[in-house]
RNA sequence: GGCCCCAUCGUCUAGUCAGGUCAGGACACCAGGUUUUCAUCCUGGCAACACGGGUUCGAAUCCCGUUGGGGUCACCA
């Protein structure tokens, strides 16, 4: 079996997106299986937009995820430069082999002329596309010209038949060659086009399975053409789904957060990233969907890819990070939390002790300060909560238990919980009010909510002689006339 | 609009290639249990083969058509 090297080709035009991640991940993943070579290769021939900030965010995203590459512009390796910008004399020598083989030619028609024939196209309700005009210029001649007239190259396409590939998700795809027209190779700035640079590339780099996203099938033909024309044997293609906004169109940042940081920033474990991902077109057979990354490496295999485009649901991606939370062990969790900037002002030890009443509360890193704030400060509290949980006790009795009770909790100071828990009871049922109000109550003092970590526990966090004074106060303010 | 891709619960999916278990699981939702509350945890429930033909003893599964959704048609990738 040839090794097998795949390969993700980002680019830096835009914020690191969690669709380069999917794909990332799934050639990834394939390439580590089978001990290959996962190449990440920046595609940078866009001058106007590439920028270098986000192919440094690229790095940085992937980086959080685990998705490490064997070959980069970062790392090297022997088959680069790994950023298309610094391959011109590659793509200029190849270019030059396909005019000269007849494959392609060069074109010297203007953009005014190019809008004018699309205008014209479109007015005729005909095909769009470009119409072949300089495909006839001698080649000679346009060698000549194209020493002082900027020029593009196009790839000279078959106007007859049809080209295929067995797509490995997808089977056999045939399209026939008058859907496309002589697409640019170079561009007048020198620079490769996608088609150009992406078959150059993956060729020269050894790529064996081109995994790319579904939008590529419709010019899948032109690199199949290329491959030919080049006399290579062209990778394996499977096209991967494309993930989807609720309303089934390409995932965009109009309809859900798109940039890998984002989920960083919001609290999400990268773990959690990757095995969402993954849930999107692969399922584990087993019916446990959490699971770490290496099992699913063990496991994956890009045949089993499923193709309905799916649709990205925070919902289950909150279940999962929040899954992935509990599971963690408290040190880790705690680290987490710092060294992801997620812990505001709190002192690691001081963090780290109180963590345990939060964690399985936690969906998300970011979860953990507002939790926790009602132990280092007073907290707002939810007296209308409050009000309407104890509906049947009248305030004043109410305030008397929060004052009995504080006396209690006070002599039973360093008794065993089950012990205060039984002397609070026998305050609530001397006043034949069940016992769940007192016990409300002195939650809402505490902790400000009706929902909250469990009581003694909180008390024993914030301290006992504050979680007294707010009991006695929240007793004076429900013994004042309203 | 042309071309291409896709189609199982609300969502992610198993089952489809090699037709034959009440179509399985997860999330969400609902109900119950545990918990002094919440969360966790446990139990149960709701819920799908887009439609129409065909092939077959038998179709979610194979074929055709329809419908629906998506992608793509740049000197962007």
């Amino acid at each position: 079996m040839t090794d097998v090297v795949t390969r993700i080709a980002p680019s830096p035009t835009g914020e690191a997106h969690v669709g380069t991640a999917y794909v990332a991940l799934f050639n990834w993943a394939w390439a580590h299986k089978n001990d290959g070579r996962f190449i990440l290769r920046i595609e940078d021939t866009d001058q106007a937009r590439s920028k270098r900030e986000y192919e440094d965010g690229i790095y940085e995203a992937l980086a959080w995820l685990g998705i490490e590459s064997d070959e980069s512009p970062a790392a090297g390796g022997a088959h680069g430069p790994y950023r298309q910008s610094e391959r011109s004399a590659v793509y200029a020598e190849h270019a030059a082999q396909l005019i000269a083989s007849g494959n392609a030619y060069r074109c010297f028609c203007t953009a005014e002329r190019l809008a004018e024939l699309r205008q014209f196209q479109k007015a005729a309700k005909g095909r769009l596309g470009y119409d072949g005009h300089c495909r006839d210029i001698a080649p000679a001649e346009a060698a000549e010209r194209a020493k002082n007239e900027t020029h593009v190259v196009r790839l000279a396409v078959d106007r007859e038949g049809s080209t295929r590939w067995h797509d490995l998700l997808r089977g056999e795809i045939v399209i026939a060659n008058e859907e496309d027209d002589d697409q640019e190779l170079v561009k007048s700035d020198g620079m490769p086009t996608y088609h150009m640079a992406n078959v150059v590339d993956d060729h020269m780099m050894g790529v064996s399975i081109v995994m790319r996203a579904e939008e590529w099938i419709p010019s899948t033909p032109k690199h199949v053409m290329l491959y030919a024309a080049f006399g290579w044997e062209p990778p394996t293609f499977a096209h991967v789904p494309l993930l989807r906004n609720r309303d089934k169109s390409k995932i965009s940042k109009r309809k859900n957060p798109t940039s890998l940081i984002w989920y960083r920033d919001a609290g999400y474990l990268p773990e959690t990233m990757v095995n969402f991902l993954a849930l999107q077109g692969w399922s584990p057979r087993e019916d446990d969907e959490e699971f770490a990354v290496a099992e699913f490496v063990n496991k994956f295999n890009p045949r089993d890819i499923s193709l309905g485009g799916p649709v990205f649901d925070m919902t289950k991606l909150d279940w999962l990070n929040g899954e992935k939370i509990r599971k963690l062990s408290l040190d880790d969790l705690a680290e987490r939390i710092i060294e992801g900037g997620f812990a505001g002002d709190w002192s690691p030890d001081h963090l780290r002790e109180v963590l345990p009443l939060f964690q399985d509360r936690m969906k998300s890193l970011k979860d953990f300060v507002p939790l926790a704030g009602y132990i280092r400060g007073r907290p707002e509290l939810d007296l209308e909560g409050l009000a309407k949980k104890t509906k049947k006790v009248d305030p004043a009795v109410l305030a008397d238990m929060l004052r009995d009770a504080a006396r209690r909790l006070e002599e039973f100071d360093g008794h065993a919980d089950e012990e205060k828990e039984a002397a609070l009871r026998l305050i609530a049922e001397k006043r034949e009010v069940k016992p769940g109000a007192i016990f409300m109550a002195l939650r809402v003092a505490v902790t400000g909510a009706t929902a909250s970590p469990p009581l003694f526990p909180s008390i024993d966090a914030v301290g006992f002689e504050e979680s007294m004074a707010r009991v006695r106060d929240l007793a004076e303010h429900l013994a004042a006339p309203a």
